[in-house]
DNA sequence: TGAGTCGCCTTGACACTGTCAAGCCCCCTC
DNA sequence: GAGGGGGCTTGACAGTGTCAAGGCGACTCA
């Protein structure tokens, strides 16, 4: 969008079409949620023949895929910028699960994108995002594991609460049965008492 | 399928196709997954014209809030099953959630459809058998919230834990970071623990 | 310089989907 | 027996994903 300053030279900056369509297909998940994704209608928003986006990505799959992985490395950034600058273990791990919901709450269909990929089309791309934004949550874990303990136990108790927390106030029939993001997540010192 | 024995005079036993179209679409999901489910496909299965379930539902989305609605009751009943003649607050809470990790691991398609159901098209039907099936949890969890908390606080625990449990497992991504069922939900222990 | 080649993309077609309007047919009522 | 209405069919349409074929420009190499 801003100034890319190109030689005159050169007739086009040289599109990177493949990011190009990523970023339509992120644009059109914001729009009409997850029905609201299409290869055609990808192509059309990134003003290519309908038939582009197949050369790109193996087919529909192909470009959700690439769509997720696209989602889980901004779904990290997002933990990681609502966690920079605060100290203190319990603190910063608190941060990041608030940084986790904010980004379903703001991003709710590309975050359904996100977990609704299974296991079949895991691409490895996807697979190694998805390991990265995990990585996250499971760093901020550790201060808090005690030691010899098996450190899945508190990291899964994040990760599914959280997870947990944001299906259930997207999928709105319950929102009214959970308690503020706040009071939810004392759950943390609770669960990390000495 | 079994013998429903009618009266001759009566030329066929009245089907209710609305129920058997149901009944189609479960049967597509367990074996195609959520993508495998479509109005035409239904009605070939049940052996009527293409255009028959869209009179009988609102179009694919109300197929699919039909389906989710009788989901919801399955899963209700999976959870009271596997809490049938168990005893002790605790015992029965984890009882309840063994059942409710039950049904999302066989029946993966009808669990992502149920909690893929976002408000917009949150019909009565749907929202009654919803809400039922939180009722049979939260009731196991009465017992166990202290006199005066907000009995809201263990029961979104206990929920948001499970779901997300469910799903993570379900998109294997993270099977392996997760604890065995029987170990994660020791929370529930560390949780109420007076 | 010109021929060959390769990757990116377009074009055109196909089967399939959900949706709609029209109409048939059977049953029920008066 | 006439009328009406619900349940379902038929036929058409726009939209979708997918495939095969081909165009086209850039790049390489003799």
């Amino acid at each position: 969008m801003t100034a890319t300053t190109t030689q005159e030279k050169t007739p086009a900056p040289a599109r990177d079409l493949r990011r190009d369509l990523v970023e339509a297909g992120i644009a059109l998940l914001e729009e009409g949620g997850l029905a609201g994704l299409g290869l055609r209608k990808c192509a059309a928003r990134a003003k290519v023949s309908h038939a582009a986006p197949a050369h790109h990505f193996a087919g529909i799959e192909g470009l959700r895929t690439a769509i997720a992985a696209e989602g889980f490395r901004r779904f990290r950034r997002t933990m990681e910028e609502a966690a920079a600058g605060v100290t203190g273990p319990r603190a910063r791990l608190r941060a990041i699960c608030l940084g986790y919901l904010g980004f379903a709450r703001q991003q709710p269909a590309l975050y359904d994108l996100i977990f609704s990929i299974r296991a079949e089309t895991m691409a490895p791309e996807l697979a190694t995002a998805a390991r990265a934004a995990y990585a996250v949550l499971a760093a901020c874990c550790a201060p808090l594991t005690p030691p010899g303990a098996d450190p899945r136990l508190l990291e899964a108790h994040v990760w599914t609460a959280c997870h947990g927390y944001a299906m259930l106030s997207l999928s709105r029939c319950y929102a009214d049965d959970l308690p503020e993001p706040e009071q939810f997540l004392g759950f943390i010192d609770r669960f990390t008492a000495p």
